[in-house]
DNA sequence: GCCAACGTTGGC
DNA sequence: GCCAACGTTGGC
């Protein structure tokens, strides 16, 4: 069964436009066990991912992207010169995990924050909780698909 | 820039 | 195992 899911970047740092330029990524850098253990144990292959801005004016979904690797070791974790270098994961036994996703399509229009907020369709969607801050996020069908209306996306 | 919410660390 | 101190996230 296909799952859906939400991922925070913040823009200026990787923008859901640069992972269209790249068509692919390494989601690295999650040092949060939640997080870490959704990408490790629940995210498959084709699942769909909302790419979400956050640390943005303002803050807002942008594009979709899918799954396109299944969980596998952190390599930046291995690396001491690398800002998310932990010196407590080896390659042999990796504390820390990532996927790789891959650009779907641009949000025809974005999705601000207020407005998921503003929708009452979405209440019980994470995002929109108070101190909220899990990076990788479980989303449920409807709410994906609630989030594409609002947007005048198809895919 | 502020600060609430949350996660992690480490002394005890 | 508790919890205070600290660091980070991220909206506002």
């Amino acid at each position: 069964m296909t799952g859906y899911w939400l991922m925070k970047s913040e823009p200026h740092v990787y923008s859901f436009e640069d992972l269209v330029k790249d068509k692919t990524t390494h989601w690295d850098g999650v040092r949060n066990y939640q997080a870490r253990n959704f990408m490790r144990d629940k995210m498959k292959i084709g699942d769909y991912v909302l790419f979400y801005h956050s640390n943005h004016k303002p803050p807002h979904i942008a594009g979709i992207a899918r799954i396109c690797k299944e969980g596998y070791p952190d390599f930046t974790a291995f690396d001491s010169e690398n800002k998310y270098f932990d010196a407590s994961s080896s390659p042999e036994n990796p504390r820390w995990i990532m996927v790789d996703i891959e650009a779907i399509k641009a949000l025809t229009s974005i999705v601000p924050l207020l407005d998921l907020k503003e929708n009452p369709a979405l209440d019980e969607m994470l995002v929109v909780q108070r101190g909220q801050r899990l990076s990788v996020q479980p989303v449920e069908k409807k709410h994906f698909d609630e989030v594409l209306r609002m947007s005048g996306t198809e895919l």
